[in-house]
DNA sequence: ATCCGTTCTTGACTTAAGTCAAGTAGCCTG
DNA sequence: CAGGCTACTTGACTTAAGTCAAGAACGGAT
């Protein structure tokens, strides 16, 4: 199925640029390293709905969203599904642990929206290590800040109502709401869809 | 996620031989790189309820933990205080991201047991990795494991009561509740101490 | 369009966990 | 070996959020 694209990435940039956009933010690139990193990085497209993996896979490539989403989530013993990090345009993707040694991944990953990435496969990340050391501290970067940002989220639960949250939410990320469906959006803030729609009325009451 | 206890370390290793196995039961070392790395990290000791970072300061240093613990929490809106990690022997603790980056830590790290570590600070944590590439495996192994425990983590507590993850605890887990207030486990827990208190109460029926 | 399967909403009711308050038990430290 | 500080427990009560069930609204496929 054909996937209509929307370019130009804002500013006119390239999928690749946008990446190294990225990576420039937080350290700094060489001309040489642009270029190991431009040849490494492949662009792909994925359809709404498309899985890039499922629980218990080895995970086939980390990717850099150019634009879409896509959200983790993990599958309890009823089947439940528990979306655990929603990640956007220029955020990364994937199970680093199961990329990086070959095991199992603990959760799936799918796309939310016709979702255009950049992928890097093992052997890619591998040989990107060893030849680009500002790509490193760029992964290095990224993976330290999702952590924090996963103990600042679990933090707020326990100290802040539901009803808090989402008003934390709409002022700080109210496109997720254009982007996510509620019934996700419910189940990545740890609350049950009905629950979220009394906020929601609530709210605009 | 069992958590280790070496008393004394076992077969009677020091700190960095703990280390170095630490180190080879994710990636190879060569003879070199063990050099650099035990030259690298510094022995210290740390008493009951001191703090190796308060939230706001500059991570001084990142530490691998030969014996003892260590927890992560911040402090909301109320002033009171969330407990997002514990850290036991064998496992590393420090802010990375505010150590990589010397942004400010978004949290406090507390010992709760005197506790034995080898710290590296960013001068070594920098050097090491530009010589050591098994080091900078280490470090992204150690990482990616902890993230992915705390979406696990995150996804349970959505998916099972406090009862249930307390049991769970306690079967794969258990030697944490002579190590760690039962205050502070419920903070991890995401629960009250009189909820956990309770439990208990109901379990030991 | 119109059908079908989601997603979302709403209502009535239940319940797990929180809150407040009081008391007990440990434990350092002087 | 008291005194005071915390940790922990217990009881009574409240409440935020979950559950179950039914209908409405939306969106993709035909």
């Amino acid at each position: 199925m054909a996937i209509p694209i929307h370019y130009p990435s804002p500013g006119g940039a390239t999928p690749h640029e946008q990446l190294l956009n990225c990576c420039r933010d937080k350290v700094a690139v060489s001309a040489e390293e642009e270029v190991m990193i431009r040849a490494t990085f492949k662009e792909r497209h994925f359809a709404r709905n498309e899985h890039i993996l499922r629980v218990g896979e080895i995970c086939p490539f980390s990717v850099y969203i150019v634009r879409g989403v896509m959200r983790d989530y993990t599958t309890d013993a009823d089947g439940v599904e528990q979306t655990t990090r929603l990640a956007f345009d220029d955020y990364f993707s994937g199970d680093m642990h199961s990329l990086s040694n070959g095991v199992a991944s603990v959760y799936s990953i799918q796309c939310l929206e016709e979702t255009v990435g950049l992928t890097i496969d093992k052997a890619g990340y591998d040989w990107l290590f060893a030849q680009v050391p500002a790509f490193t501290n760029v992964f290095h970067y990224v993976r330290n800040r999702s952590f924090n940002v996963a103990l600042q989220l679990m933090a707020e639960r326990s100290s802040k109502s539901a009803e808090q949250r989402y008003l934390g939410l709409l002022r700080e990320n109210p496109q997720i709401f254009q982007r996510v469906p509620l019934k996700i959006i419910a189940s990545w803030m740890g609350i049950q869809p009905e629950t979220l729609s009394r906020i929601r009325k609530n709210i605009t009451l």
